[in-house]
DNA sequence: TAAATCCAAAATATCGATATTTTTTTATCG
DNA sequence: CGATAAAAAAATATCGATATTTTGGATTTA
């Protein structure tokens, strides 16, 4: 689920898990936007001393999903519509970017990746209470299967700013709450598909006007939403 | 020079100062490619104790300049020619997206901005004996040329991401050393001047095409010279 | 002599304590 | 009273010390 920069072996080490922690728990809105991040408060959260949360959060603040100001601490990074719109304008701009070139160049190690990514997103066990979509298998695999649709383009840099984008997004989405009724689960199913269909097949207009129309789509279904969610 | 996380007001800290020098020399090359990060050395560089030292590593490895390894401490990040290619790829990729972005929806407060940056950045006081473009400010004021033409583009993650790419193509310039002969200086001064025109009439397409020509042609003129840079 | 093992030295990650700075509260003054 | 100043409380940033882990030899073993 993360992005965390710290190429793992086998050992980790506290200041790499409180990052995830922390970063799961922004994501899940279980941290509200804006809340203040209290070394004290997180020390007996994560139960250890205060190097490894200010570590964490160090980290977090330069992904932005914390906001670090000197001798002033960190709070959770706030939410806004410019925010989320800049955040669904990006990521589509980003796809419009990517997914020719990732079409343009792709092998077939990369179509295998993207078939096999879309086979375990929809063959997840689903879960009574929790929807699939909420749940953090349902969103890691949903992540990597939008990954895998441009894994094949030429700037990791691009690609891993749009695995952070797809977190920011994710964290509106689950501010906002269940919101998509059943529905438009199943016609987010049907466009996965479909878009993987239009880009194993080389249509890349296609491709690109399906996954930017998927992107805004899901975004329009719950940006009403957002001014009404707590902040701290 | 920096893309510092921390809302800076009156007071930094040493962890803030300490992000800026080691960031800026591993931009100049003081700090080799791969050198290993040791915390105690950096201790008694900078006359503090391990936290601030290692609050700003973790922030350094959120960006990339450093590679951080859980239990194995932290190096500054290696080069490679694939590096380097995907550094000057992604950032050609970034000028075709956000420059005709910028100058659709760019007012008079962006073309005035380019105007001031350029401005700024041709009568900049030159030194005898350091060239320009290796001096901090004369960096700092390129820097600030080149984000000026997309600064009305709507995406500040983009944005900040070639501020990134340019620092990190910067490295790469400083580490080969001073391989650009007078003439090319000179040729880089008029594309700054005629792609501020372009961009300033609205030629969409010329101002693409010279803004990337600019990035490859220079970076072109030391890749070459990469291979031979040394390494830790 | 290459590989595996053990040991000492070095380095990392983390803790607990404290100086500094900010925030909150209380008291004072116009 | 509202604003301001002083004092107290809280929180941050940082230090110095230490447990844990990794690294780099020696040393032994197959």
């Amino acid at each position: 689920m993360t992005d965390a920069p710290t190429g793992r072996r086998g050992l980790t080490t506290l200041a790499t898990s409180v990052y995830d922690a922390v970063r799961e728990d922004i994501v899940q809105g279980i941290l509200a936007p804006g809340t203040k991040l209290k070394i004290a408060a997180l020390q007996s959260r994560y139960d250890c001393g205060a190097s490894p949360i200010r570590e964490a959060l160090n980290r977090l603040s330069m992904e932005r999903f914390v906001i670090q100001s000197d001798q002033r601490g960190f709070v959770v990074a706030p939410i806004s519509l410019d925010d989320f719109d800049e955040i669904t304008e990006t990521r589509c701009l980003l796809y419009s970017l990517l997914l020719p070139l990732a079409i343009e160049r792709g092998d077939q190690a990369w179509e295998e990746g993207i078939i096999i990514a879309l086979h375990r997103l929809n063959k997840l066990p689903r879960s009574n209470d929790l929807p699939l979509d909420e749940s953090l298998a349902g969103r890691l695999a949903h992540k990597k299967f939008h990954r895998s649709l441009i894994a094949a383009s030429p700037s990791n840099f691009l690609i891993e700013m749009l695995d952070i984008l797809f977190d920011f997004a994710d964290r509106y989405r689950l501010l906002v709450g269940r919101i998509a009724p059943e529905e438009l689960r199943g016609e987010a199913v049907r466009e996965h598909a479909e878009l993987v269909d239009h880009v194993i097949s080389r249509r890349t207009d296609e491709a690109v006007n399906l996954a930017v129309h998927h992107v805004r789509r899901t975004a329009a279904l719950f940006r009403n939403h957002i001014s009404l969610v707590k902040s701290k």
